[in-house]
DNA sequence: AAAAATAAATATACACTGTATATATACACT
DNA sequence: AGTGTATATATACAGTGTATATTTATTTTT
């Protein structure tokens, strides 16, 4: 039999494949992504995936955005859970929550942000808005301390003509709910939240740290304190 | 004939196999790298390389190594170039050599902070000390700083003693030459500028930010005026 | 209802990869 | 000169992504 009959078959075979596979990430790490062990899980030859996913990467791109979803629900759930207290204690949950969230799934935030997949780059055109979408919270957050005149921009440089119009552009990805300081300071906060979840995730903090998330949360009170002010 | 004569062959192999991965991973891309590739351009059997490393993981080991290396000669440069224009200068000049680092190589910064090499795991007693000491011109700069009463510490939460514990470890790998509260800002300090860079590398900052460089240099601004003064 | 079209799987094959094993040769030392 | 060791080759295995052709199940059309 070269074919079995369908009701042996998986329902909904697209959406087993990327759970099968976000199984063996979190199980062997982002770069074991391999469509043969996939396959072989779902009882299924490795060529009938292609039928799905044109290729690895296609697989891989849409991992990458079902990561960036999940880190943007994380974020989102976040905010609405906290957002009765005020601005500051919704940036400092945020930045909490990140972390928490990198540190829950490290083989997601590596697939994300490491380079885990041989020869894969990830196509800007999907990524640039699932990353956008994925901060919105974090911008929302911002913009609002930045209307009740809490975000202290005059600590920055004055943004040049340029920077701002760069900043326009990318206003489009984030739902035009944020002025281009407020962008900018969220990019400068996410890579500051980025840089230490990545030395963490990385393996580059020593492993005589014994609470990296003592350092994180340390980091969080000094960016309110360099940032936000009456 | 099964093995040529020796005045065909390559002298120092060694080298010239981590040479020839360079010059690969320059080309296609850390993940790229392949003790087959390198042995078809060497004009050597595959096996043959495990005659100096004995696997493709301590090739890569040696790789993250030099690359280490390569980037603490690259701040060691700097600092002695910059040393006589005093603390700020070279704090403000060792960023800049950080990222422009990266930028000229960036296949060597994800292999040493990305996870390009699939299934590889870097031993920590060997990444950790070439880490360290690729941070020793920063971390000797910023002792000079707060030798100098510039460093402004009231600025963040005081050390807890367990924190305080974990940094006197890292002490040893830094030569001594600092005190826990100097290792403690050159963690964050270069945390900002990895967060900063790893973004830009990864294609995490859109590509109509036209000149990744100035937010950079604009955050290098920045920390001067959050964490030092007269 | 039968036939044609389409979709979705298999089978097979190719060019790769890292690496284990056995073997042969060049070189250094006694 | 002969022996031992280092260093290469040859071969093989299991794994990878993916291209191609084939077969079958399902859907659509006549």
């Amino acid at each position: 039999m070269v074919r079995p009959t369908l009701k042996k078959q998986i329902p909904n075979l697209q959406e087993a494949i990327k759970e099968t596979a976000w199984k063996q990430i979190a199980d062997l790490g982002a770069s074991a992504l391999s469509l043969r062990a996939i396959a072989r899980e779902l009882k299924i030859t490795a060529p009938a995936i292609y039928n799905y996913f044109p290729s690895r990467d296609h697989l891989a791109t849409a991992l990458i955005v079902d990561a960036y979803i999940s880190l943007g629900d994380s974020q989102k759930l976040t905010l609405e859970n906290t957002s009765k207290k005020g601005g500051v204690a919704c940036f400092s949950a945020l930045g909490i929550a990140y972390r928490d969230w990198a540190v829950t799934y490290p083989q997601r935030y590596q697939l994300i942000f490491g380079t885990p997949i041989p020869d894969y780059n990830a196509p800007e055109d999907t990524t640039t808005p699932a990353a956008a979408w994925a901060l919105l919270p974090l911008i929302e957050t911002i913009q609002v301390l930045y209307g009740e005149g809490i975000l202290r921009m005059e600590k920055f440089a004055k943004l040049t003509a340029k920077l701002k119009s760069d900043l326009e552009t990318w206003k489009q990805f984030t739902g035009d709910i944020a002025e281009t300081e407020v962008l900018y300071t969220a990019y400068v906060v996410w890579s500051r939240v980025h840089g230490l979840v990545m030395l963490e995730l990385g393996g580059q903090l020593p492993s005589f740290f014994t609470d990296p998330g003592e350092i994180f949360r340390r980091e969080i009170t000094t960016m309110i304190n360099q940032y936000l002010g009456e």
